[in-house]
DNA sequence: GCCAACGTTGGC
DNA sequence: GCCAACGTTGGC
């Protein structure tokens, strides 16, 4: 099993959104990055674990757990020429982009703000500490997830 | 709201 | 294939 980290604007889509849908189960849809996309067709897979990580807001940091609940599919959004994130170069024959679904595992009992993780010398190598990072979805190792774990 | 960092686009 | 221009991310 592997260890992810997602980043989520909490205005647009915050970890207490994931727990009020149903099942506590929602598609990670809008993600226009290659590599994030690369990593969710190919690498995660039902049952690895991901932070939930609140960007762009007041104390932005990692809030709770999910679970990937469903792998790599079309991200459907990517057909709607309403929708924010519609891309025309993509089709439902030959998608571009990739989504997956996650469900709400449980909220951490505080955010563990980014300025404390850049403080931990063993988190020095996590991408999100990282100068300039701007990736939504990175991997993090076991030794990184049980680290930060032991934080809470 | 500012701006650094970085990805993407498109002219050549 | 280079690289300048542009757009986006996201911390502050």
């Amino acid at each position: 099993m592997r260890y992810w980290l997602m980043k989520s604007e909490p205005d647009t889509f915050s970890i207490s959104d994931l727990f009020n849908r149903p099942l506590q189960t929602e598609h990670w849809d809008g993600v226009r990055n290659y590599q994030a996309r690369n990593m969710m067709r190919d690498d995660m897979k039902q049952g690895d674990q991901v932070f939930f990580y609140h960007s762009n807001c007041d104390v932005p940091g990692i809030v709770g757990i999910m679970e990937v609940a469903k792998e790599g599919y079309a991200d459907f959004t990517a057909f709607d020429p309403d929708d924010k994130h519609f891309d025309p170069k993509s089709s439902p024959d030959k998608p571009t982009w990739i989504m997956v679904d996650v469900r709400f595992v449980r909220q951490f009992s505080r955010t563990i703000s980014l300025k404390e993780l850049k403080q931990y010398p063993a988190l020095a190598d996590l991408a999100l500490v990282r100068r300039g990072n701007r990736l939504s979805i990175m991997p993090v190792t076991a030794e990184q997830w049980a680290y930060i774990l032991a934080l809470e």
